[in-house]
DNA sequence: TGAATAGTGTCTTTCAGACAATATTCT
DNA sequence: AGAATATTGTCTGAAAGACACTATTCA
């Protein structure tokens, strides 16, 4: 009698509560997925895992995990990171990507997420289970020097990943999370040609940026590099929750 | 025996997929919710619905559904159009919204929609049920005209929309949804201005879209307005996938 | 001293805002 | 004719690209 009509008009929240059942609503697998960029040789590159299960059994893919019921999704995302890839990283989310037959196994909703490090972090997680792929000439290409083919539906989440990375590159400081703590202009540059594809003009890049008020100078000077030290710049106070 | 890690070293992808067990995996319920966009008189409003059932029962929130097993999410988002607000519209996604606790029944993550409608469409479905809150001065305000707090995680959902959509505004062609096939320069600049919510300089307006590619005069004058009528414009063939 | 990059200056082009003049339609 | 907006033109200032020059460090 709980839930007549009748008996549902004059329910309080509480009532309703005590009485819903949730296995009234089909419930779906949903899964975080994590597209690691980071800047190598001026290249934007992205961290891969091999898979250890099937489908796609020892094919390389974007790290992801199934999200727990207890957990937020910026956590399984991290989570992903750090099973995955070994590696403890901050993550963003940008887009969920969940067609009916995307994966084979059943129903999979993927929240896409992507992690930004810089190459000091990642280079020393390269071995036979997770490489790199890099973008050259707006194609992503795998370790093998192919074009990248990735399982399911993970190339178009890469794609979409660096759409969203490119158009939030002059207006939020994401791109900052690709360089360590201090870092010059020049390596500042090179992170924006890597993003955007294209070289950038020196003097009005610096301008720019500088000006940008997102960046200070430390007073420090880079050292040990063969030719006339720069300046180093870091992001301010101010912005690292905007990272 | 099947799924012994012995065996599964040798174990093919048909093996693997037979043996499977969906429910080994914590399952999720998943909605879409759609926030719907429109310029009412200069100013960007969205339209909501008021709840029908616990939680928030009779309170004003953001129209959803929860997936089906076999619904892809930009079908949900516009069933849950068509079912809560009484209207076929387009979708996009933007961002998805999980935090354990954002809902008192269970465990929900909503796959955040935009839905752009022009103010001719959406006037006629006001009524008790659907209402209208409109944007001024960066405040929300209800259709009482206090400031607009609506249930659950839904202020965050329609904030994050907002910053979507500027971001993309001059991007994309998503705004193009917010006016009619055929649209006069002045209503151009009306959805531009209630999008950033500053005015726009008109010359430099006017320039800067005529000659961004997106649109074309169509040779037809507007009428009826009392005043001297202005050419009207059309987004051009190319970019209708783009919108 | 030479190589290599840092950092700056100048010129030019492009673009947006301010302001205003002229054009067109309806009442 | 008057009201109201369309459309265009001019001036100005800000910002970016092209190019080049000077500065500084290490080998």
């Amino acid at each position: 009698m709980l839930a007549t009509p009748t008996f549902t008009l004059v329910m309080t929240e509480r009532d309703f509560l005590a009485q819903y059942d949730p296995a009234a609503f089909t419930p779906l697998a949903v899964t975080a997925d994590v597209v690691l960029f980071t800047v190598i040789e001026g290249r934007l590159s992205l961290l891969l895992a091999r898979r250890s299960n099937h489908p796609a059994r020892g094919r390389l893919a974007l790290p992801g995990v199934f999200v727990g019921a207890l957990e937020d999704l910026d956590e399984a995302a991290r989570r992903a990171c750090r099973l995955k890839l070994g590696v403890d990283a901050p993550v963003r989310q940008f887009l969920s990507f969940g067609r009916v037959d995307r994966d084979p196994r059943m129903r999979i909703v993927s929240i896409g997420y992507m992690a930004l490090l810089p190459s000091e972090q990642v280079r020393p997680l390269v071995d036979d289970d997770r490489q790199l792929a890099t973008l050259r000439d707006e194609v992503w290409r795998g370790p093998n020097g192919r074009r990248l083919a990735l399982p399911f539906d993970h190339d178009q989440i890469v794609a979409a990943a660096l759409a969203d990375l490119r158009a939030g590159l002059d207006h939020t400081g994401w791109s900052y999370r690709l360089l360590t703590e201090r870092f010059t202009l020049r390596e500042l540059q090179q992170v924006h040609e890597a993003i955007r594809g294209r070289p950038l003009n020196k003097p009005a890049f610096r301008k720019r940026l500088v000006e940008s008020g997102w960046i200070e100078p430390t007073g420090a000077m880079e050292t040990g590099r063969g030719f006339r030290p720069a300046e180093l710049y870091r992001l301010k106070e101010e912005h690292h929750a905007d990272r």
